[in-house]
DNA sequence: TTGCCCCTTCACCAAATCTTAACCGCTACG
DNA sequence: CGTAGCGGTTAAGATTTGGTGAAGGGGCAA
């Protein structure tokens, strides 16, 4: 029971059985669940340290229990990797917005996979490794595809915006000088005018709409994303 | 930017200058110190997040600098980058074992030394890396996301009221004169009119209001922040 | 090659912020 | 009391900073 405990939700034993078993393999200790309402009451139960979770299910569909998982509080924080069999899907996942923290499409193959489990799961408060999605305040990043979407509307971003973007939304209400933003924007470069990042943020904020508000600028440092939800700057803690 | 600061101790203008340049382009901010005293002393007060050290050095040279930054508790854990113009001299400190934590020869390209100081930087240092928050008195700063916080409200102060209350905060108690508030807050420069430090004190006293007793005058001397595990701030006063 | 998209610069403006300097009142001390 | 020294206040002027419109260049596909 030292071991990180993995609830695995899907319907397809085809599928449900071989991935079980690998991750055993792996050293995990897997719980297997073959529909949305058994495998919400077991999430809440198990409180497992991930969720892989089908998109099709019997009873609840996958996009409901994922967005119940994000309604309890005790199952939050609890990352969830999201199966789904057509690449389509991914669209409305994201579209959706229901804050799967990484999907794979069906069918896969087993080592990726379980790589993007480990990256997952050795994720500890950062949300940082090798997720490709991020996902906050509405505005939803897709690296892989390339895909930035606002609540259900596409966002055609740019190269450049999109990283921009991406370098931000990742660490949201962390401030971003021009520098660290030019490097996450251009790869790597260097020396260009700071400015130029003025320009990229003024187009981006027009892309955005009404969510301009949200890439905040912080006179004389930089630029950050906004983070309002909790508020709870540790108080006492970081004394010297 | 009230982000990393790195204080720079060399007496070359050659060397000094053109570095700080650099340091400044990478987004760093850069105090200058010519001489081996002056920079113990502000290593003292600012309490960089990396400090550069000429091995030659006029008044206290080198090595003693970095044995008398090693021996006092508030600079021992800050990362020191030391400049030697010749190899031989490597030995000579590697043997003192002085703790220095990296070398560089004179004359170095431009680029890997900033690469060995964002190395020095970003690696974890001996106990927790650099200090981003700082909390005294309900009075909470924040220089990753650049929020300070007071008691659940925001201070919306500007770039020099932060770094000011800043370099206070992080040394309560202590009393700073008013030339080393002027190159905690005003990053290089130098002499400008130390009356300067009074205007800012002035309106990050109006904008802590209750709290402004906090900022403490040393008459004579300059200001520091109250120390005292004071018990209650005054209730009703809130408003300005 | 042309046209289009995207990135980079530049110039200019308004707003935010900093500095300076003058004026005051308070405090310490004979 | 009287005075010198020092910090508090204020307001105006100087400077810095970010927003914006537009021009120029490069890459790429038609």
């Amino acid at each position: 029971m030292s071991n990180q405990q993995i609830l695995l939700i899907d319907d397809e034993r085809g599928i449900s059985d071989p991935l079980s078993y690998a991750l055993r393999k792996e050293g995990f200790e897997v719980t297997c669940s073959y529909d949305g309402q058994d495998g919400l009451r077991r999430a809440q139960s198990l409180l497992p340290d991930l969720i892989i979770l089908d998109l099709m299910l019997p009873l609840i569909e996958g996009l409901e229990v994922c967005r119940q998982l994000r309604g309890d509080p005790r199952t939050r924080e609890i990352p969830v990797l999201m199966l789904t069999a057509r690449t389509e899907e991914i669209d409305e996942v994201v579209g959706f917005n229901m804050g799967a923290d990484d999907y794979v499409t069906k069918p896969f193959k087993m080592k990726p996979l379980v790589q993007r489990v480990k990256a997952l799961l050795r994720r500890p408060h950062l949300k940082e490794q090798s997720v490709d999605v991020v996902s906050r305040q509405g505005i939803t990043l897709d690296r892989l595809h390339h895909r930035a979407v606002a609540e259900e509307s596409e966002l055609p971003l740019t190269p450049t915006e999109f990283k921009l973007l991406w370098t931000l939304l990742r660490q949201p209400g962390r401030t971003f000088n021009r520098n660290e933003l030019m490097d996450a924007s251009r790869g790597e470069d260097a020396n260009a005018f700071e400015r130029t990042i003025d320009v990229h943020v003024r187009s981006l904020r027009q892309k955005l709409g009404a969510r301009a508000v949200l890439v905040e600028t912080v006179r004389g440092v930089g630029y950050r994303f906004r983070d309002e939800p909790h508020e709870s700057i540790p108080p006492e803690a970081a004394a010297i």
